[in-house]
DNA sequence: GCTTGACTTCGAGCGCGCTCTAAGCGGCAA
DNA sequence: TTGCCGCTTAGAGCGCGCTCGAAGTCAAGC
């Protein structure tokens, strides 16, 4: 028997009603479904979705995560095309966390002047 | 004689319409003006606008920025309450830049998965 | 004097990513 | 049987952070 949509939002993290979005937009395909019609997740379900969070929390746009989920559903002749759309968002991320940390120094700075502002 | 707003904007890198936004929302006080009722910004402006980048760009809401603008704009008692906003602000960026860390290992992971399958 | 162009205000509009609603169905407990 | 609960769908609505548009003013150049 299948994951119910309510242990799939609450091992995933994200909404029943989002996770029924993601699948109308198609970031998952169509989940199975029970006798009464009810959604059924799987695990491999669930290491999926975990995946998408990951690339959503990193800040890919939806419909860059629609595109990869696409490509996937063609199977292994677009792996080439996947390593390289993973890669070029790496790197955003390897950015984005260089800016965040400059800004983090900033941070300690203005707190420290504020902290030494205090004693005085 | 002042910065204009066009200058500002290159400056700060924020859209002259961004940055009569942000007055408007009293991110930034009301900015001088040049005898013709054109904004004339001042360096110490533009210092705050680049501070307030970096609000924003490690993800402060406007709204806790504009309590934070008011608080300055409150004057030197304020600043034990402006440092404690900017110490729990440094910390969701420290957990933020930890799970993009962990989520680089992950895509990292998933990358060198491709990259061995193609090359069998 | 007239055009041009950059500025002004302030409200409307937009794109993103959900989030919720309305209306309906299925199954179970009292 | 009745009530209730959780699920279903499709579409509407929302919050955020801008972004744009309309209508008007002002200074400079021709």
């Amino acid at each position: 028997m299948g994951i119910t949509i309510q242990e799939a939002s609450r091992r995933s993290g994200l909404s029943a009603h989002t996770l029924r979005y993601y699948e109308r937009i198609g970031l998952i395909h169509e989940v199975e479904r029970d006798p009464s019609g009810h959604r059924a997740y799987t695990e491999a379900d669930l290491a999926w979705l975990d995946f998408l969070t990951r690339l959503r929390s990193t800040g890919m746009p939806i419909a860059d995560m629609c595109r990869y989920a696409e490509l996937r559903r063609r199977g292994p002749e677009t792996t080439a095309e996947r390593r390289r759309i993973l890669e070029a968002h790496r790197e955003r991320v390897r950015t984005r966390i260089a800016r965040l940390t400059e800004d983090l120094g900033i941070l300690d700075y203005k707190i420290d002047f504020y902290a030494t502002t205090e004693a005085r």
